[in-house]
DNA sequence: TGGTCCCTCCTACTTTAGTCGTAGGCGGTG
DNA sequence: CACCGCCTACGACTAAAGTAGGAGGGACCA
């Protein structure tokens, strides 16, 4: 593991800025050189992007401003398919590293792990690899299916996750309301469901249990 | 504000080392000579309270192993009741503040905020001050507006919550559609807001409608 | 016994939501 | 170049959601 001197470019999203501290002085000491973008909400990530669309791993808490859980995450993926994402989340539950795998996340690492793993991650992922979460049964998964929307209609789904109605989606994608409709309408195919509302909960990443 | 070198007793307890470390770094620089212990758990909390009754400041968060939100808040206080604890936590609701307050707490600070003003607030804690949450007015609050809605009224938001449509509802409670629309209407009014799915959205718990 | 609240249902709307088929422009690719 | 996927957009729908006002019956209470 010697850490070739290549100059790497990070970018640590979190709200909490002593996360991102953190984070950073782990990054700062663990590579050399290496220069450490930071965000506090998926609009200031989108635009670090935008700035540096080099970037070498990008370290992303899902509790943010924006995110909408994994909405943000899918969004990120689709638009910057080649910059390896490293979910960082103090999430307990061991679904959300399945549905973050599924939805094109390099590797998961719990807010509680210690500094050394999060930065021994961060080097298996420039090393180009792949984390998989461990426990991996079912398959099918929302996220599976998500994972087959579009750019454009992930932002339309952020939109109706955070209760914007088909006029208001349209103002803000600058496009037609017809447009917004015809986008909800393969969004839902493509996630299974019948309503803007299930839609809606499902993407919310909780998805409440057997239900029906 | 000078700092009198006094000898300042510290204890910083939450679940996230990089956290610790976060407000470890930042206490020890804005306080020389402080002596500052670390808890993970609840446990950790009492048995460094055990050890070290004088403590100057507590900095507590909320989500914790044995917290158990509140509760662990308010059995601390009891057994406790001469160490000032100041709430960092990362909730976004600011109804959470209001309690923490009620239940005794010194101050409340928001782990979005910057370590410079955890510091100060820190510092306004050692010079005996209670800072009560700045907002209070609003009697907002989702669970406040929810608590009017009628017994029918929840069950049937129960399973708009699900995903289910009008249709479905009113075969599931036995009644007709239009009551169940009528329902929907007052609901969404006492909910304050303006459509099924913003009502599903709060309904979620996650209440984040002060975004955009 | 009168008042109040809840539940129910009605009619008659208006507004969103969602579907279906079609189609032009655009960028990438074999 | 032709092909394909994505985005955009139109018309013409059907269905669902939501609103407005009123109205009857049952439970509970002063």
């Amino acid at each position: 593991m010697a850490d070739a001197p290549a100059p790497r470019a990070f970018l640590i999203a979190d709200d909490h800025p002593m996360v991102r501290d953190a984070l950073k002085a782990a990054l700062g000491q663990a590579f050399e050189s290496a220069t450490i973008a930071l965000a506090g909400t998926l609009a200031e990530v989108q635009a670090a992007l935008d700035r540096q669309p080099e970037t070498d791993a990008l370290l992303l808490d899902l509790d943010m401003p924006g995110m909408e859980g994994l909405t943000g995450l899918a969004l990120l993926r689709s638009d910057w398919p080649t910059v390896p994402i490293i979910v960082v989340s103090a999430a307990r539950d061991a679904s959300i590293a399945r549905r973050t795998h599924d939805l094109g996340a390099s590797a998961y690492v719990d807010k509680s792990a210690s500094l050394e793993k999060i930065a021994a991650t961060v080097r298996a992922v420039l090393n180009g690899e792949i984390l998989a979460p461990p426990e991996v049964a079912p398959g099918d998964s929302f996220a599976q299916r998500a994972s087959q929307l579009t750019p454009q209609q992930w932002r339309v789904l952020a939109l109706m996750v955070q209760g914007d109605q088909n006029k208001q989606i349209a103002y803000k994608l600058g496009v037609g309301e017809v447009t917004v409709k015809a986008h909800v309408t393969v969004i839902l195919r493509k996630l299974g469901v019948r309503s803007r509302t299930q839609a809606v909960i499902e993407a919310r990443g909780l998805a409440l249990p057997p239900l029906q």
